[in-house]
DNA sequence: TCATTGTTGTTTGTATACATTATACATGGA
DNA sequence: TCCATGTATAATGTATACAAACAACAATGA
């Protein structure tokens, strides 16, 4: 349990390996809602000192991803279905806006990786492989904010999604939902492709929404446990 | 020159002491685009070890406001008219989507302090302190994102405006425009109270345009200097 | 038995010491 | 003069040491 580990491939300070590990830690849920992140035990267990434990906790805390507690430090933040609802009205908002501005600006360059993006994604559902189906999904929403040209919006998008980073398989996994997944997509796409910011805005809007209700079933599946 | 000092009132951990303190300094200029922010430097000024202020500057550097540059340390972050477009072009997406939800969310209680606070503006326009219109102008925006009910999108708005904190005094200043933004805020809360999405969300937008082209011309000004 | 207080251990908060690296400047040679 | 190299300095990156606060539990008294 709770085996998650240290990737020394990366050549960073140790602060952000620390940090990029403890994140990915929480989003995949290795790290629990409510578990107390004590800095004497992740410095042993990650073999650094406090310190980098430490700064990599304050990034996390100004993330929303634990909060902290005074003089008891720091635990992992709770997600409630009312705090996943807040995320996904805003996501929901900023994904509209995304695609209608990737109407407008994107490239052609661009417009031929979404192409490839969108098909990658279909073979990839046909591959039964969760996260491989997962990757062409982040690859393909990456390509759309990229193309907005607007590197805030970028961030914020990653950063919200990332939120739901734990539910993603929820409605991946489930195979009766591929076909229309990948219907959304295409719409999507097609939206993009022909300026149609309408038309590209309310299949985001729809495909946002159909996500939603899927995590908030799982939530409230969990909340019975 | 460079004469922020800490806020002792505050009973806080020295990090979040730090942060506050340092985070005010850039916002409000004092700490300027481009500035080293050196540690040992910094904790003498301040009179706290190195420690708080690396735990402050990790969450600035989350935050956008510094960056880092290895081995080198934090420096203010840059403000260019491009990422300032960036902020406004999303702000004002999440500030339409405020006065949306709180057309459908907004209680009795908040419908009274958004009335009091519409007068509390036109009053404070009318004594030209720039800094209590400022303050009312806050007041009022708070009110809408609180009648969202949603606190994600409280601390992004909130977030979002504040990267333009050290702007906010010039279209504030700027006298010929206060009819202009009292009847800005008038329509914008008259179509809560009415509950009228549109013509509230409509409101929303052109405010914040009017705001991005003050901004934007000031800062060519600053540009040319 | 219950409440209060004392004590001990654990954890965070802060400071400082040590290691490493980048930069600047000087020195020497072509 | 210009370039290269070496050295010194100063800053960050990391580890550790010390202080203060909190929590748990035991002991004592009513």
């Amino acid at each position: 349990m709770n085996d998650f580990q240290i990737d020394m491939d990366e050549f960073l300070p140790l602060r952000d390996v620390v940090f990029n590990t403890l994140r990915k830690a929480i989003l995949t849920g290795q790290l629990r809602p409510g578990e107390r992140l004590m800095e004497v035990h992740l410095a042993n267990k990650l073999g650094v000192s406090r310190t980098p434990i430490r700064e990599a906790i304050r990034k996390l805390e100004l993330e929303g991803l634990v909060i902290m507690i005074p003089r008891r430090g720091a635990e992992v933040a709770q997600i409630t279905e009312k705090s996943l609802k807040d995320v996904l009205e805003v996501r929901k908002t900023l994904d509209v806006l995304s695609v209608e501005l990737a109407c407008e600006r994107i490239s052609e360059e661009e417009k031929k990786q979404l192409k490839e993006a969108c098909e990658e994604f279909e073979k990839a559902t046909r591959g039964k492989d969760a996260s491989v189906i997962a990757k062409a999904d982040v690859k393909l929403h990456d390509i759309i904010v990229d193309a907005t040209g607007n590197q805030r919006l970028k961030q914020l998008v990653n950063n919200l999604s990332e939120q739901m980073y734990r539910y993603r398989f929820v409605y991946i996994k489930d195979e009766s939902q591929h076909e229309k997944l990948i219907a959304e997509h295409r719409e999507i796409y097609e939206g993009i492709l022909a300026g149609d910011k309408q038309r590209a805005a309310k299949a985001a809007g729809t495909h946002i929404d159909n996500q939603e209700k899927s995590i908030i079933s799982q939530i409230r599946l969990e909340k019975k446990r």
